[in-house]
DNA sequence: TAGCTGGGAA
DNA sequence: CATCATCCCAGCTA
């Protein structure tokens, strides 16, 4: 396995088992990256070569977002070591032509199901999953289907292999008239970005049939809400959207106010404090998922349905909690528009979100980004440190649940945060962690101030603000960093403990550090991680988004910390 | 009526 | 795999 480096050499290696070998020292390893990242998933990220697996989701999502399956075989090949093999490129060609080969139109007063190939049609309608939805027998190649199956349907070829494009159209909500502004309260000129455009009219193409549901992926200070705003432009609907947390749902009221030409009577927040309704309401998740002790309904959950929504807009989709989902399947007759940063749902719903809200329209890499100049450029370092003997003895014997907790926490890990804030003395640093006993420990050592979640919002923002203004320089943040749409952007990142192996979780801390930086400067994103414990499992798992996004971790040993560093 | 506290959910 | 978040509501005070 050791990598006779012939530099004609190419840097994939397809499996027959349909795994996809990545060479992680080769110099087209980037440009391979950027590739495989279309249509597969990574799988495992260890030092020298890194596992992606294509997937029907991935493949499905690739076809959506317009790429066919012989350009991705064509680029695959060019990539390939070896030749790819037949299997795989039957598998790969299958699985995506799959994706279109059923649709959904709209017949009257209810769906038409149709296939070009009419046996595909004869198998999915005599499956125990989908007969019972079936009306009638059209022609040999379209059945009827009632209106209302039109989410279950869905969902139900999705999870059968037959994965249905969605034509039947969308029910025109209340016309709502809006545009963005191209001068901004405060004087400046304002313009998206290209990607934002391209992104916005990927999801709208197609007016009222393929358009108009689906999602796009890109990356934390991308300019999501941005986004959001101009498919509102386009649809000139009224607007309801869902958010992750009241924050963020007072900073989308907050962009609408500025940056568009709708007025403050136009815009509500739905929410535990407020339950006023507009044209464009902002609600929160929570409070379409509440149900009352010992009831089982929704009471707030007929927002989705009271007003003449043309659009809905769920940001934060990969947080979509089950009770929206179930709603959602119900109102497939709207316009909906998922935002996300990564399309991975720790609980692994993913298949729902490409049937319910919509497969996925438009994604732009990281590292794309980062070569335009729209994000920073990092440097992700992992630092290794080991348990003292005193620790090991203790974790040694305990029990399995325990075993997380004790690497996490290990001492060695408050000298090399001590270590990397001197290190970056002149820069504005965030430890971000999840026990608080260890935070505070860390807090108390440097003597900088610790925001966990039970300081009051107004303490939170003074420190935010002095933060922000340069008079504190280090902050130690517990889970609020994972939330909180306010915490200030700072230029370097430490990570001392994480949740198991949240990927997303990862992907948001980073995103801290995103922010563009003064010429040439570039952000710092530490993870350090105990040595030959859980918490060496739990950090593979939790950096295997960024590496797909294009990021490799520089591993360090503590001890060798100190070292001069070259960059 | 506003503002705080505590319990419960997932 | 447990922990620490968040949010919502009810109930209390003034």
């Amino acid at each position: 396995m050791k990598g006779e480096a012939n530099l004609d050499n190419l840097p994939v290696i397809v499996q027959m088992d349909g795994t996809i070998l990545l060479d992680v020292h080769h110099e087209k390893t980037e440009e391979a990256r950027i590739i495989l990242a279309k249509f597969a998933e990574l799988e495992k990220s260890p030092d020298h070569f890194h596992t992606y697996r294509v997937t029907s989701l991935s493949l499905w999502n690739a076809a959506s977002a317009g790429h066919d399956s012989q350009e991705i075989l064509r680029e695959l090949r060019a990539l390939s070591r070896y030749e790819v093999p037949a299997t795989i490129q039957r598998l790969i060609v299958e699985t995506m032509d799959r994706y279109g080969l059923l649709e959904l139109h709209k017949g009257e007063n209810s769906l038409v199901l149709s296939s070009k190939d009419y046996l595909v049609l004869q198998e999915v309608i005599h499956h125990k999953s989908i007969a019972p939805l079936v009306r009638k027998m059209i022609t040999q190649n379209e059945v009827e289907v009632p209106l209302l199956s039109r989410g279950t349907i869905k969902v139900a070829l999705t999870k059968m292999g037959y994965p249905v494009k969605d034509m039947a159209g969308y029910a025109e909500g209340e016309p709502m008239a809006l545009m963005l502004k191209t001068r901004l309260p405060s004087g400046k000129s304002f313009a998206l970005r290209d990607y934002q455009i391209q992104a916005a009219e990927a999801f709208h193409q197609g007016g009222g049939l393929s358009g108009g549901s689906g999602v796009l992926t890109l990356p934390c200070g991308a300019g999501k809400t941005i986004i959001g705003l101009k498919a509102m432009e386009l649809l000139q609907m009224s607007t309801l959207i869902l958010a992750a947390n009241v924050t963020a749902a007072r900073q989308w009221m907050k962009e609408i106010l500025e940056k568009t030409t709708l007025d403050a009577s136009q815009v509500a927040e739905y929410s535990g404090e407020s339950k006023a309704t507009a044209p464009v309401t902002v609600a929160t998740y929570q409070i379409m998922s509440y149900r009352p002790r010992g009831q089982d309904h929704f009471p707030h959950l007929s927002l989705l349905q009271d007003r003449n929504w043309g659009l809905i807009i769920y940001d934060e989709v990969h947080l979509l909690p089950a009770p929206v989902f179930r709603i959602t399947a119900e109102i497939q007759a709207k316009r909906r528009l998922g935002l996300t940063a990564t399309l991975i749902r720790e609980d692994g719903r993913e298949e729902e979100v490409f049937s319910l809200i919509g497969p996925k329209k438009y994604d732009v890499p990281w590292k794309v980004l980062e070569s335009q100049g729209w994000i920073a450029t990092a440097v992700c370092t992992e630092v290794r440190v080991q348990l003292s003997d005193l620790e090991r003895r203790i974790y040694a014997t305990a029990e399995l649940r325990e075993k997380a907790h004790i690497a996490a926490v290990a001492a060695e890990k408050e000298d090399v945060v001590e270590e990397l804030v001197k290190r970056h003395s002149n820069e504005s640093v965030l430890i971000i962690g999840q026990y608080l006993e260890q935070l505070e420990r860390i807090a108390n050592r440097l003597c900088v101030p610790l925001i966990s979640g039970a300081m009051k919002t107004r303490e939170r923002d003074v420190l935010y603000d002095q933060f922000r203004s340069g008079e504190a320089r280090v902050l130690v943040v517990s889970k609020v960093a994972n939330f909180s749409v306010d915490l200030p952007d700072a230029s370097v990142a430490i990570q001392v403990s994480g949740t198991y192996g949240s990927r997303q979780e990862e992907a948001q801390r980073l995103g801290r550090i995103m922010r563009p930086k003064q010429e040439g400067q570039l952000a710092h994103f530490y993870t350090i991680v105990t040595r030959e414990t859980k918490d060496q499992d739990f950090a593979l798992s939790r950096q295997r988004f960024l590496t797909e996004q294009g990021y490799q971790y520089d591993i360090v040993d503590a001890p060798e910390l100190s070292v001069e560093e070259v960059h």
